[in-house]
RNA sequence: GCCCCUGUAGCGCAAUGGACAGAGCACCUGCCUUCUAAGCAGAUGGUUGUGGGUUCGAAUCCCACCAGGGGCGCCA
């Protein structure tokens, strides 16, 4: 928020090392640590260590580099806008003055509001595919976690000014569709879902999968029914259609609780003939080398490209008998995908970090048929959700926690506090909380850690409500607004502060102040944890600040700046909460 | 065999190459007649896996090793 100041220092600086035959520096700027004061700094560690190089000198670097910015700070005196200037142990600190900049924050968000911390429209358009749940099976808290993300990404690049298309890229046909099918026209036969929806299409799904394996022989069965879908066999194809619809209005339900949306489908189901196609193109190219009918079609990256280690190594795109494996189906997808947004600028898949080679290879292989936007194609890899003992969530073994079951378990606890502690409000309003509470809290954890480390479920952790969690950050939302509200809502003009703000307001104001940044460096780095980070440290500072600083029993001025900041907390906080796909309610 | 990820407080995690590695959970001691205690204050807790290197400066970058996880021709 402070660049203009940032970069007039930085000139002045750079012109006074040039004049005085310094190097010149490329200064980098910091917030100052060890809060209560506010302000900017940069070190001339690099000014001296180049010095000394250039003169073959000597020196000692720390005390050249204090030297430096001692002189330095004598030169820029106390510009504008800041309070004090201080040279130490080679750092040079700017403090803000705090009122002015006080104001400025502060006006800046209420002027703002919900819009504060999003970037300018940059024109530029990046698909992001995430969630990708396969029809026919039951959705786990495994597969939550691209869905989070994903969403998540979404709404930071939205809010660093990209045009974002969310697209999802349900598996809705394979052989766990097949045996979906195959069990239930021989035991289910007129069964619909009555609730619940997706958890009655996992359990017959599993069902199939037991059957199976018990009577192995059946499998005959299940490979009749796929040659008849491949002869797409109406009957077999009507109810495909039928039971896929279960699946994705199942899967729309908990998307709608979880607040997730999407602006384009892609189905499986769509790019299995294309895919085909595209490996007809990279046979006729001599990309690929064609073993049919005895061997697969597959696509030597590493001797293509003449590597002497193996590094993406040979990609299968067709099997021996004619039909499709993910590969095939995903280099059509790319294809499809700039076909329909030729004006992509990224085009990015939230799929877990086992599929990282696979992917490597599939963008690779487009890049050497010629696919000028190939290089456009970025995996955003993640880890695993796991429980207690890095067991594996999977439905064969019957290790996983449903998402449906979660969501209720946890909705339920957060109503159960909701009651105690605010039983005067109607049950809609306790349960539109207990939801708010109950999928930020399931949300956070997801998004607080990095996305290469595995997220280890529990339900203990899962159902903790304390700490560094989302209740706390949606606490500190309740409690500037309640503040508001006994303020009657209304906030005072903007105004100067021109008394000495206590140290938790500062650190307050420029945690506010940081926000539109770090919206930028997630984005850059399609990483919501930064975001995660930032949300938690808003409230925390907020709790400070509403422990030591009381607003409505406060004397003019103070009362009045005082509101204004709480104001600007609570867009603050909303807004992030908001990026991170998290409610903000109205009372807890 | 080749490649990727992870290793930080008892536990699970954080930390733009920068100043003193930080909060949380758990444990202990306090704080509700005062803007909501889903909160706050205080106490305990560290050779950042090991050994080298680069750098004025390394948890962060490079190399080697150790430990755990994952991926490597017709699974998805």
């Amino acid at each position: 928020m402070f660049e203009a100041e940032q970069q007039l220092i930085t000139q002045r600086i750079m012109a006074y090392c040039s004049q005085q035959g310094l190097p010149v520096p490329v200064l980098q700027w910091t917030w100052i640590p060890f809060s209560g004061q506010w302000g900017i700094s940069t070190s001339f560690f690099q000014i001296a260590a180049d010095e000394a190089r250039r003169e073959g000198k000597k020196v000692n670097i720390p005390v050249r580099a204090q030297e430096i910015a001692q002189t330095i700070a004598l030169f820029l005196g106390t510009p504008a806008g800041f309070e004090r200037i201080e040279a130490v142990r080679g750092y040079l600190n700017l403090y803000f003055s705090t009122a002015e900049y006080t104001r400025r924050v502060i006006d800046t968000v209420l002027d703002q509001k919900e819009a504060f911390g999003r970037a300018h429209r940059r024109n530029e358009r990046v698909m992001v595919e995430f969630s990708q749940p396969n029809t026919h099976k039951a959705f786990h808290v495994g597969h939550l976690r691209s869905a989070i993300l994903g969403d998540v990404l979404c709404r930071i690049l939205d809010s660093a000014g990209y045009d974002v298309v969310r697209t999802n890229y349900p598996g809705d046909i394979g052989l766990h569709v097949i045996k979906w099918l195959w069990n239930y026209m021989n035991y289910h036969k007129g069964e619909r879902p009555e609730k619940d929806i997706t958890h009655w299409m996992g359990d017959i799904y599993a069902e199939a999968s037991r059957r199976l394996e018990e009577n192995p022989e059946r499998e005959a069965e299940v490979r009749a029914l796929y040659a008849r879908w491949d002869r797409r066999d109406p009957e077999v194809v009507s109810m495909w259609q039928e039971t896929r619809q279960w699946s994705l209005d199942g899967f729309n339900a908990m998307y709608d609780l979880l607040d997730i949306h999407f602006d384009r489908y892609y189905f499986n189901s769509m790019v299995e003939h294309p895919g085909k196609e595209v490996v007809d193109e990279l046979i006729s190219k001599g990309i690929a080398i064609d073993g049919r009918p005895d061997e697969p079609v597959i696509v030597k990256i590493d001797e293509l490209l003449g590597l002497k280690q193996e590094k993406y190594r040979v990609l299968v795109v067709l099997r021996s008998d004619n039909t499709a494996l993910y590969a095939t189906e995903d280099l059509a997808l790319a294809k499809l995908k700039f076909n329909d947004y030729p004006d992509l600028v990224k085009s990015l898949y939230v799929v877990d970090v086992r599929q990282s080679l696979h992917f490597q290879q599939v963008f690779k292989t487009l890049e050497i048929a010629g696919y000028t936007w190939a290089d456009r194609c970025q995996h955003i890899p993640y880890e695993l959700v796991n429980l207690p003992g890095n067991v594996v969530m999977a439905s064969r073994e019957g290790t996983v926690v449903l998402l449906e079951d979660l969501i209720r378990e946890a909705t339920q606890r957060a109503l159960e506090v909701v009651e105690q502690k605010n039983p005067e409000l109607s049950s809609e309003q306790k349960l539109a909380i207990a939801r708010a509470v109950g999928i930020g809290s399931i949300k956070y954890p997801m998004l607080s850690r990095d996305n290469t480390k595995t997220v280890t479920f529990d339900w203990q952790a899962a159902l903790d409500f304390n700490g560094q969690a989302s209740p706390y950050i949606q606490y500190a939302y309740v409690r500037a607004g309640s503040i508001l509200r006994k303020a009657g809502n209304a906030v005072p003009g903007s105004r100067l502060p021109e008394f000495p703000l206590s140290p938790v307001e500062i650190e307050l104001i420029d945690t506010i102040s940081r926000v539109p940044n770090e919206i930028l460096r997630a984005a850059e780095d399609y990483r919501p944890l930064n975001l995660a980070n930032l949300a938690y440290d808003l409230a925390r500072v907020f709790n400070d600040f509403y422990n030591q600083c009381p607003v409505l029993q406060a004397d003019e001025p103070v009362r009045a700046v005082r509101l204004r900041l709480v104001a600007a907390a609570r867009f603050t906080i909303g807004n992030v909460l908001g990026l991170l796909g998290i409610t903000a309610p109205q009372a807890m």
